[in-house]
DNA sequence: ACGTGTATGCCTTCCATCCC
DNA sequence: GGGATGGAAGGCATACACGT
C-alpha cells in the first residue's frame, strides 16, 4: 500500500488549533473515538487538498492522535518527550503559532472556507461552530431542550400516580414522543451518542398506573446464573432442595427443562467431559459452583419460556428458606393474608405485627414478603398491604402445608 | 509505543427440525 | 403441540497485526 502524503501546512494548522484548544487532561484521555478527533479526521478527509483515491487510513483518527502527540513533544508543559521523529514542518507550524492562538484560529477559518468541501452535520458541525464558522445558537437551544426534557420527565413521574389507567397511558405515550424527538435532535447535533438512545426506548413499554418503567430483563442465562449464585451465597438451599435439583424428573416437572438443573462434578477428573450429555453435547456451564462442600455444574439449556417456572421456584425458595420461620408459622401468616384478601379485609404492617405478636421480627418478615413479590405496599403506603402475587402465595401455602 | 482493528477459538444462546 | 436434538449463530476473551 502506498504511503500517505506528508501533512500539508493547512492540515497542521487545523491539528495545532485542536491541540491548543484543549487542556492537558483532555490530551491525556484522547482516543480514536474522541468526538473532536473524529471530527478533525472527517474534516481533513474532506479538504480539496486531500489526494484523490487516498487509502482508508488517510488522516484517520489514529493519525490525528499521533500528530497531536507530535505537538506534545514541543510543549513545555510536558516535562518529558512524547514522541521523537516529528516532522520538520510540525516544528515550524508549532513555532509560528503556538503562542498566537487567535491568529491561528483566523488562519484555520480561512483554510476551511477555501478548502472544506464536505458535509457539515453532527460532530463536524459542532467542531466548525467552535471555530466560529457558524453562529452558535445550538448552546442556547440545547438549554431550552434540556428544560423540556426535565419537565417531560416530571410529567411521566406524575402519570405513574394517575388513577385512570387510560389517562396514564395517554400521558406516558405523549411524553415518550416528546423525549424521542428531543433525543433524535441531540443525536443529530452530535450532543448525544447513538447508544444512549436506548434509555428512551424503555419508556415505550410502560404499562401505566402504579407500575415502574419496564427495564429490559437480563437474558435468561445470565438471570439464572446471577440469581442462583445469590441463593448459594445466602445459603438458602437445603439438602432436600439439592436432591430435587439433581433429579431429571423433578427438574422436568418444575422447570420444564430436559436436564437436571445441577450436576455433581468431580474436580479430580477433567471437567470437560462432565459437562456433556450422553451424546457428547455440552449442556452445563463449565464453571462449577460450590454448595455445601460439593461442586456442581449448572445446566445451561435455559430458554426464555422456562423463565416463568424458574422465577416461581426462585421466589418460593426465597420465602420458604429465606424467612427464618417454621413452615407451620409461615403457613399461618400466609393463610391469614389469603383469608383477609378473600373477605376484602385490608392488611397493614401495624395490624399484622399486632396479630402475630408472638413471632419475632414480624416487620422484617413482612419486608421479605414484599421483596419476594407476594405483598405490595399500595401506593407506597404501610397502612395498606395488598397481595401482589396471589398464585405465589397459594403455591407457598400448598408447599408449607403439613 | 500503544490504542484499535481483526482473526481465532472456545463457550453460550437460540433456532430449525425431528419425532413422539 | 411440545419436548428432544443437533447445530448455527452470537458473544466474548485473547492474541496478534497494523498504522504512524
Amino acid at each position: 500500500m502506498s504511503r500517505n502524503p506528508n501533512w500539508f501546512e493547512e492540515e497542521l494548522k487545523l491539528a495545532l488549533e485542536l491541540y491548543l484548544s484543549k487542556d492537558l487532561q483532555w490530551h491525556s484521555k484522547i482516543s480514536d473515538s474522541t468526538p473532536e478527533v473524529i471530527a478533525l479526521s472527517q474534516i481533513l478527509n474532506n479538504l480539496d487538498l486531500a489526494p484523490k483515491n487516498h487509502g482508508k487510513n488517510f488522516r484517520s483518527p489514529s493519525s490525528i492522535r499521533l500528530k497531536l502527540a507530535n505537538f506534545k513533544t514541543f510543549d513545555e508543559r510536558y516535562n518529558k518527550l512524547s514522541l521523537a521523529n516529528t516532522g520538520k514542518l510540525d516544528k515550524e507550524i508549532w513555532e509560528m503559532y503556538h503562542a498566537k492562538y487567535e491568529q491561528l484560529t483566523e488562519e484555520c477559518l480561512k483554510v476551511l472556507r477555501e478548502h472544506f468541501k464536505g458535509e457539515n452535520s453532527g460532530v463536524v458541525r459542532e467542531y466548525l461552530t467552535r471555530l466560529g464558522m457558524y453562529e452558535d445558537l445550538r448552546e442556547e437551544f440545547l438549554k431550552y431542550l434540556k428544560e423540556v426534557v426535565k419537565r417531560t420527565k416530571d410529567f411521566q413521574t406524575k402519570a405513574l400516580t394517575e388513577k385512570n389507567i387510560d389517562v396514564s397511558r395517554v400521558i406516558m405515550n405523549s411524553c415518550y414522543d416528546l423525549l424521542k424527538v428531543a433525543n433524535d435532535f441531540n443525536i443529530c447535533v452530535g450532543y448525544q451518542k447513538d447508544d444512549e438512545k436506548k434509555q428512551i426506548d424503555t419508556y415505550e413499554e410502560h404499562a401505566g398506573i402504579n407500575e415502574k418503567p419496564i427495564k429490559p430483563e437480563k437474558k435468561i442465562g445470565r438471570f439464572i446464573q446471577s440469581t442462583f449464585t445469590e441463593l448459594i451465597a445466602h445459603n438458602y438451599l437445603t439438602q432436600e432442595d439439592l436432591e430435587f435439583l439433581t433429579s431429571e424428573q423433578s427438574c422436568r416437572n418444575e422447570f420444564h427443562i430436559g436436564h437436571p438443573f445441577i450436576r455433581k462434578v468431580d474436580l479430580s477428573c477433567s471437567i470437560s467431559d462432565q459437562i456433556k450429555d450422553a451424546n457428547g453435547y455440552i449442556r452445563y456451564w463449565k464453571e462449577p459452583v460450590r454448595i455445601k462442600e460439593q461442586e456442581y455444574c449448572i445446566c445451561k439449556e435455559w430458554y426464555e419460556s422456562n423463565r416463568k417456572y424458574y422465577t416461581k421456584w426462585l421466589n418460593r425458595i426465597k420465602v420458604i428458606n429465606g424467612i427464618n420461620l417454621s413452615k407451620e408459622e409461615l403457613n399461618n401468616i400466609l393463610c391469614y393474608l389469603k383469608k383477609n384478601d378473600e373477605e376484602n379485609v385490608y392488611n397493614s404492617t401495624e395490624k399484622l405485627i399486632k396479630k402475630f405478636f408472638y413471632i419475632e421480627h414480624m416487620d422484617i418478615i413482612l419486608e421479605k414478603l414484599i421483596a419476594s413479590g407476594i405483598l405490595m405496599k399500595f401506593h407506597d403506603s404501610v397502612d395498606q398491604l395488598v397481595i401482589e402475587d396471589y398464585d405465589l402465595l397459594c403455591d407457598i401455602i400448598e408447599k408449607t402445608r403439613k
